[in-house]
DNA sequence: CTGTGTTCCTGTTCGC
DNA sequence: TGCGAACAGGAACACA
């Protein structure tokens, strides 16, 4: 599911039943995910106790009592589940729907377990020293958090110097702002009332300075992204939250996925389109995005 | 260095 | 109903 207001939401969810716990099991269930899982994965995280549960972009970041951090991301299409008692590993239990899917349990110390789903099996886990975090390959190049205090125009303006790149690539772009994706881009753009093709330079002035435009899109950034984790995220398809519970920000989309539909914008009457930049869909509104 | 296109994988939806 | 094509929340990688 995992955009930034999705990985916050399964982080809240997780925290509660990981955080203080022990690994008491882990049952590692393939070799590897998008990539390889670390070399003895189980045996390196089994009688862990996990200290603290934090994110950083759109990666969860379980701090080990061992000075280990273990990195998990959910790709496109990753969740997480909690049971309460271990599940019969009988007939019922493998029929049930994606079960086919869940590629890592934990079994924790208070009985829980935690399992890991990922139908695309574009997420991947790692585990590193924390000491090593913020030098390591992921993180080296990991960019500005969205909600973080250093985020405003100024700090948009600085990013976007320069740049051709439409915005709606450098929007995207990880190593600029971490954690926005392809929905919340669509969505701060409307807000904002600019184009996904405009060029991310075009919010800069001369002297470095950020455009009342870039300041404005900034300020929705911030504000879509809290308003999707105050909803619990979006929740496409069966997605759903750590508990079972749906999100429900999907219903506050204004341009994501409703090509055709009429601009939400009061007053101005356009339809909103979709086009295709580097790959990915792009929804706007031509009429009041510019 | 910058910007764009391809690729990994499975599941769902849509048009015929 | 079946069947192939298009598409899906990410991001590493190759290449112009």
């Amino acid at each position: 599911m995992p955009e930034l207001p999705e990985v916050e939401t399964v982080r809240r969810g997780l925290a509660p039943a990981l955080v203080g716990t022990r690994l008491v099991s882990v049952d590692q269930r393939r070799p590897d995910l998008r990539f390889p899982f670390p070399e003895n994965f189980v045996q390196r995280l089994t009688g862990r106790r996990v200290d603290a549960l934090s994110r950083r972009a759109k990666y969860l970041l379980a701090d080990l009592d061992d000075a280990q951090v273990l990195v998990m991301h959910l790709g496109m299409s990753g969740s997480f589940r909690i049971e309460d008692e271990t599940p019969p590993g009988n007939f019922h239990y493998l029929k049930a729907k994606n079960a086919a899917h869940d590629h890592v349990a934990f079994g924790l110390s208070t009985g829980k377990r935690i399992i890991y789903n990922d139908p695309r099996r574009f997420g991947f886990m790692q585990i590193i020293a924390r000491a090593e975090l913020s030098a390591h390959p992921l993180f080296r190049n990991v960019g500005l958090e969205p909600l973080g205090n250093e985020f405003d125009g100024a700090a948009l303006a600085r990013l976007f110097a320069g740049k051709a790149a439409p915005l709606k690539a450098a929007l995207l772009d990880q190593t600029l702002i971490a954690g926005l994706g392809n929905i919340y881009v669509c969505e701060a753009l409307h807000r904002a009332g600019l184009s996904p093709r405009r060029a991310a330079g075009s919010l800069v002035r001369k002297n470095g300075s950020p455009t009342d435009h870039a300041d404005l899109l900034a300020k929705v950034i911030r504000e879509v992204l809290e308003e999707a984790v105050e909803a619990g995220g979006s929740s496409l398809r069966d997605h759903r939250q750590t508990n079972g519970a749906l999100g429900y920000f999907q219903h506050c989309f204004r341009v994501y996925d409703r090509e055709g539909a009429p601009c939400p914008r009061e007053g101005c009457g356009g339809v909103i389109k979709r086009i295709v930049q580097s790959g990915r869909s792009s929804f706007f509104c031509g009429t009041c995005q510019k």
